[in-house]
This record gives C-alpha cells, structure tokens and sequence, in this order.
DNA sequence: CAGTGGTCTAGACCACTGC
DNA sequence: CAGTGGTCTAGACCACTGA
C-alpha cells in the first residue's frame, strides 16, 4: 500500500486548490461525486467507487488546513481569506490600544470596525498572569475586556490586566469606555508607559474561542501577550487572541527606509 | 439530539486534560477502552458500548487541537510542549539573523542549536516577495536557505532573498556560510540597513512543512516576513517558518522596564 | 505474539438547504 | 422534495510496537 486512499485523494484536491483550479469560493464536488470520480485509486474493477467515510477523511484533512469549508446542507467549498494588518509597534514604545486607535487603523484600510462589550471583573491573577505583571498568584487584578469585529465579522478578544494597586482610584475600575484613554488616565495618576513587551504565539483556538470567533476547522488564532512598563513596573498586561486566518501583526523597527 | 456522540466524548477527555486530570505524557484510554468507557452516552441498554469510528472521531478533535498525539502500535499521548523565545526586536533596527547570533540565543535558554544545510540558489521573484523588496514580479533574486534544529527536533525554516544587483559580487552568492554576517556583507558593500519590518502571521502548514518539521495534526506555524531596509531601499527579505508548538517571538519596544 | 492505532467498506438515519 | 453534509454502527484487515 504505497498512500491511503483518503490521503491522495487530499492530495489531488489540494493541488487543484493550490494551482488555482478550483479558485477560492467554488464548490467542491459532493461527496457522493466524489466517491465515483477517485473510484480508480481503489484498484478495483470498473465500477470502482470508494466509501464516504474514505472521502469524508480526505475533506477532513483539507478542513483541517484550512483550505475548504463544509456548509451544511449546501455543500463543501474552497475558502476565501482577507487579512488585516495590525501595527503592533509604537513611536516612543507609548502605543495606544483604546478604541480610538482600533477604529482609526482599520477605517484607514477601508474596512468596517466595531468594538462590543466592554466588560469590568475583578479576579484572582493566574500564574501567567502574575509572572508578567511581577505580583504573586492569587492576587487580586482588574480586568477590562472587550471583542471586536471588523466587517462584521468577530475577530478579536482583548483582555487587560491591573494590578489592583494601580488600578484603585481609577476609572479603570468603571465598566466604560474611558474617553481620553487608558494610558493617558494611568499617566495622570503617576503610571507613565514608557515601553512594552510583546509575545507572539499562535495555537489551534478552544471551544469557547472558536465558536465566539468563528472559526471554523483548521483556523489557528495568534494570541498576543503585550506587558507595558513604566520606568518602574509592569503596569498593564494585554492578552489579544486574533483570527488566525485574517490578522498580520507588523513591526517596525529601527529608522524607516525611504517610502 | 443535543451534541455528538464524539463531540461529547472529545469535551469529556478534552475537560480532563485541561483540569490535569490526564497530565502531559500520559497515554489515553485505547480506542477499544473508550467504546466501553463511554458506552453510557449511546443512550442504549446495559452492554452499551460505542462504535470504533466514533471514538476515533472524538480523538481526531483533539489531534487537531493539538492537545493529544497518536503513536502508531503505541498508543494515544497527551502533548508535551516547551517553547523556545526567538527576541526579534533589535537596538538601532541592525539585527543578526546570522547563525552565530542563533547558536548564541538558543545556548543561553539552555537548549542545543544546530544549523543545516545552507543552499544558494537563483530565482525569479514571486508576488510576495517582489512586493516586498520592491522590484518586480519575475526579476531575478538570490535566495539563501537553511533549516534549523533545537535539541534535535527540526525547528525553523528560513530562506532569505536579495535583489540580484545587491548580491551580485558579494559573498552572498557563494553557498557557504559568511563568518562575519550577511549585514556586515552588505554593508561593506555600501549596503547598510537602519531598520527592519516585520509582518507575523499564523497558518497551518503545507504538506512539506509539516514533514520537515515533524509537525502533528492540529500544530500551526508562526510565520515571519522580515523586510530589512538601508536607508534607500529593502534590501533583503528573510521568511522564517517556525513550528508553532514550540516558538514564541517577543518584540521589547520603547525603554526598559526596571528588570 | 498481543495490543495498539491506521485504513477501508457498506449501509443506515438524521439535519439542513433551497427549489 | 431532492441533494447536501453530519452522525453512527459493525466489522474487516493491515502496520507498527514492545514484551
């Protein structure tokens, strides 16, 4: 047995995809199509036909890549993506994450921003939270979170970090959107960002991901840990958890070439 | 029929690997034990006992979320994972992707780095990368390749392109590794870069990628668009494809914090 | 050799979509 | 209503692993 049978038939499925033979939005054929057309890998006689589960793995396996979509009742298709580019570095390591600056960067790419539900907790820090923000596990922090669509569609989930000492006796602890900013109210009460730190990982969603977002079958997220600093301490840890298939975080370091 | 048979079964395993219930390195169940173990929720008489297939299918979700591994003959295996940090912000935007400055970073987080295979090799750009160097589609580029290995375990893909007329006469177009760097080669070359930008992006990997890198079902890669620039004009794009599961990039922008 | 996962078949019934 | 994908069963044979 040199490949599994569902194995090529993925294979065959994925080069029509990927040299443009079956373009992005085009049905592909049902499974029972699919069943008669790769019948001949089965070595068998002329009537050759495989089963649908053999065919059911193979679109499994395009799912899982992220290449097709299967549509209920409808049929199996090649998917479209269109991705956003977040500029994650900052002029003065002061960036701004409110919503001011989410609208702003995405009107000027000619898509339609929405923010929801900005939402105020206070819980006990976990360890990754607590190792970033130098506070001890158990300690209490306010939390301020947030979703955000572009187009309409979901494609992030924004949480932030306080630590209750810096946080007390701010608007922060208000479950509102604070007009002048985050930063600048953390300035005002002596919390002046002077840098940050970013890090970057990407990993298949959870359940509760996914569904929010939307993915669908082999869609990663990119999960983005942003700790700013003042001269001091750690003032604030961001955790952004993006749609894998349509977010680019950008970076620009050093002196900007000649544009 | 409120969820899935295999869906239920996935969240009841997936609930447990999450709690600690069933640590990393552990083996699951064989596939034979879960048709009994979760017999009970066929809804059926006492004998209950579910299909093979449905357990498998319960089994692949969690293979794609990266959350377990299937060892052929061996068993089923909750995932492990260690994560190696890539810094890939640099002072004064002159960074070193050079294999010194790697053998360096992975030795001081206490793994052991090893590079392959550096290859030379002359191409025509495609979209991407013209784009990005600014010059046209079809000119052509040189591109200089290696892979790389921590602790053994293939870990990152690199290629890095040139313009033709900035590679022509330097020691770039030789397939040998340059001991005093490709940006002091260019440099000393009247090629000297000020800064970079850097475009991130998550995806799952293609066919060959997931073999070189040994990737599982339901492992992502993390993929870095490096464009470096002098203060004229780009003059290199490294890509980099890092297996997800164990890759973390971190950006420090701005001042330090008091560390 | 026994036990594990990998592949494949054949057929059943259900749920969703759109005509 | 016909056609699509979603779920599930029962059973077969193969390939790999380790004792």
């Amino acid at each position: 047995m040199a490949e599994a049978l569902y194995r090529q038939v993925a294979a065959d499925l994925r080069a029509k995809i990927n040299t443009g033979e079956l373009p992005p939005g085009i049905q592909l054929p049902s499974e029972s199509a699919l069943e008669r057309l790769y019948g001949h890998l089965s070595g068998s006689r002329g009537d050759a036909k495989l089963s649908r589960n053999t065919v059911r793995l193979a679109i499994a396996i395009l799912q899982n890549e992220g290449l097709v979509e299967a549509r209920h009742g409808r049929g199996t298709f090649v998917r479209e993506r269109v991705t956003f580019t977040v500029l994650a570095s900052a002029e003065e390591g002061v960036e701004v994450t409110d919503r001011d600056a989410f609208v702003a960067a995405v009107s000027v790419q000619g898509r339609k921003p929405e923010q929801l539900g900005l939402r105020m907790e206070i819980r006990t820090a976990s360890p990754e939270v607590a190792e970033r923000l130098r506070i001890e596990e158990g300690d209490t922090v306010v939390v301020r979170s947030m979703n955000r669509l572009i187009d309409g569609r979901p494609w992030s989930i924004q949480e932030s970090f306080y630590p209750m000492d810096i946080a007390a006796g701010t608007l922060l602890m208000s479950p509102q959107n604070i007009e002048h900013g985050t930063v600048t109210e953390l300035r005002r009460h002596g919390h002046g960002q002077v840098g940050y730190r970013d890090e970057i990982v990407c990993r298949m969603p959870t359940q509760a991901e996914a569904v929010f977002l939307g993915l669908g079958a082999g869609v990663p997220v990119l999960e983005l840990f942003r700790t700013a600093h003042s001269p001091d301490r750690p003032i604030r840890l961001t955790i952004n958890v993006y749609a894998g298939d349509s977010t680019q975080l950008a970076y620009n370091i050093g002196e900007p070439g000649n544009e």
